[in-house]
RNA sequence: AAUGUUAGCUGUUCUAUCGUUCGCCGAUUCGUCGGAGGAAGGAAAGUCCGGGCAACAUAGAGUACCGCACUUCCUAACGGGAAGGUCUUGAUAAUGAGAGUUAUUAAGAACAGAUAGUGCUACAGAAAAUAACCGCCUCUUCGAGGUAAGGGUGAAAAGGUGGGGCUAAAAAUCCACCGCAGUUGCAGGUGACUGUAAUUGAGAGAAAACCUUGCGGGUUGAAAGGCAAUGUAUACCGGGAUAUUUGUUCCGUUGGAGCAAAAUAAAAACUACUCGUUUGAUCCCGGAGGGUGUGCCGAUAGAGUCUGUUGGCGACAGCAGGCCCAGAUAAAUGAUAGAAAUUGAACGGCCCUCGGGUCGAUCUAUACAGAACCCGGCUUACAGGCUAACUUCCUUU
RNA sequence: GGCCCCAUAGUUCAAGGGAUAGAAUAGAAGUUUCCUAAACUUUAGAUCCAGGUUCGAGUCCUGGUGGGGCUA
């Protein structure tokens, strides 16, 4: 689970699970991405699943959306090491969504810079209240 | 050789590291792991047409509604395609006194009907489709009548050109030629239609106004539909049985059987309406309905594609052989780094017809765009490259 | 993914194919007032884009662009 794979158990598949996540989940704004996580019970192993969105109304063309889901998940498949080793001894798991909401593409050591920063936050945050 | 237009084809490649997904093979502690492979397009797009497929009656009739509209063919089908016909516009040439006609060539056509009917044609103009304002002429002054040759208005003015005659003045009255429309005959063509002869006629435009005629269309779309699991009482589904009342006949007696009629019956579904069809009341047996929401099938081998050959002007069709070519589902096919190729820019070296060619290193750019059940088309977007045809220009012979 | 609707001044809406596309409100200038508001006068401002039909198109037809709604 440490290697940098990215398989369909890490993944937020579970249509339940993420009209949950919407309904309940707290949202936090990072410069382009709309991050919205819930501490929740998953039907995984995995301590975190993640998705990722852009929104039709901002990019038409699917090709745009294709590119930018891709550099997120890319971005966060690097770097979820950090996330689940801060994550490793507390026992809970998180669903988390990353909305892209900027009209202009932005490159990907951009996008990578503002994930790394949310997980930061995200573990300190969670430390501090445990 | 350059320039542009149109049509067709093509539409970046390789290596390394880390990843995604689907078959196959092997292992497994059933969580996964390993091996060897496949993985976006010509438009996957717009969702504009057509078809397959599925449910609703094995999908029915009429009206309404919607769509299409020269002919023949291709096709599973089409509003698509091929070949042809006709018309319009432009250019060139020939001919004619002129109107016009003929030939060649290029481009285009939502190209049935305006002589079925209703309505419309602003402003201007006498008048916009049963034409008389000025002018001309006649009668009997006012006024009435005749006349479409001339005038001006308009997008459009009542077939056109030339000539003669009649007449009060004129005309479509006459002659010749040209054009248009209808009917009939002959010849050619599968047909649209063409050629030709006779005869009749003079009534603009617009159907992308309503409409008429002919042909076609049942409705809803894979979020269709089917299977399995979870799980709770009836209403839901499937199968089977029986009908209730009245009258009458028979058996012959607190009842049973046959026949006929009526009622239950209001309505619901099938497209809006009319018809038509189906369901319908009670009991029994079996399965469960609604809601939440998971997995699988549908769903990836097909009107498939490549090569050859035969038929056809062609679209296309037949035959033979080879090939298997994405299958995701909060939704895969990617990220990073480095090379190469091509394009453009300025720089330096070499060559020469002084405008280019070639070599080197640097910088820049590499389009439009992402499958969502599957096919056939159409439309729209597209950096660069290649091929073909044509236009224009230059040089040489 | 599928189905449907709409587009006119800055905004909300009109306009049987026919003078210069109209109204309300918002804007600007002026009058009035010590100043503002209200009122009055004047003024500028638009048919989403490209083709086609027609003598003539905001309107009719075709293709595109943009926006909105419905659907488990």
């Amino acid at each position: 689970m440490s290697n940098q794979t990215f398989s369909k158990s890490e993944r937020l598949t579970s249509r339940k699970a993420i009209a949950n996540l919407f309904e309940k989940g707290t949202a936090l704004r990072i410069a382009p991405i709309k991050i919205i996580y819930l501490s929740m019970e998953l039907d995984s192993l995995s301590p975190v699943q993640a998705g990722f969105s852009v929104p039709k109304t901002i990019f038409k063309r699917a090709v745009d959306r294709n590119l930018l889901k891709r550099r997120m998940r890319e971005a966060y498949r690097r770097n979820k090491k950090l996330l689940y080793d801060g994550l490793e001894n507390s026992g809970k798991q998180f669903a988390i969504m990353f909305i892209y909401s900027k009209k202009e593409v932005i490159s990907y050591e951009e996008i990578e810079g503002k994930i790394i920063l949310f997980m930061e936050r995200l573990i300190t945050k969670h430390v501090k209240g445990s």
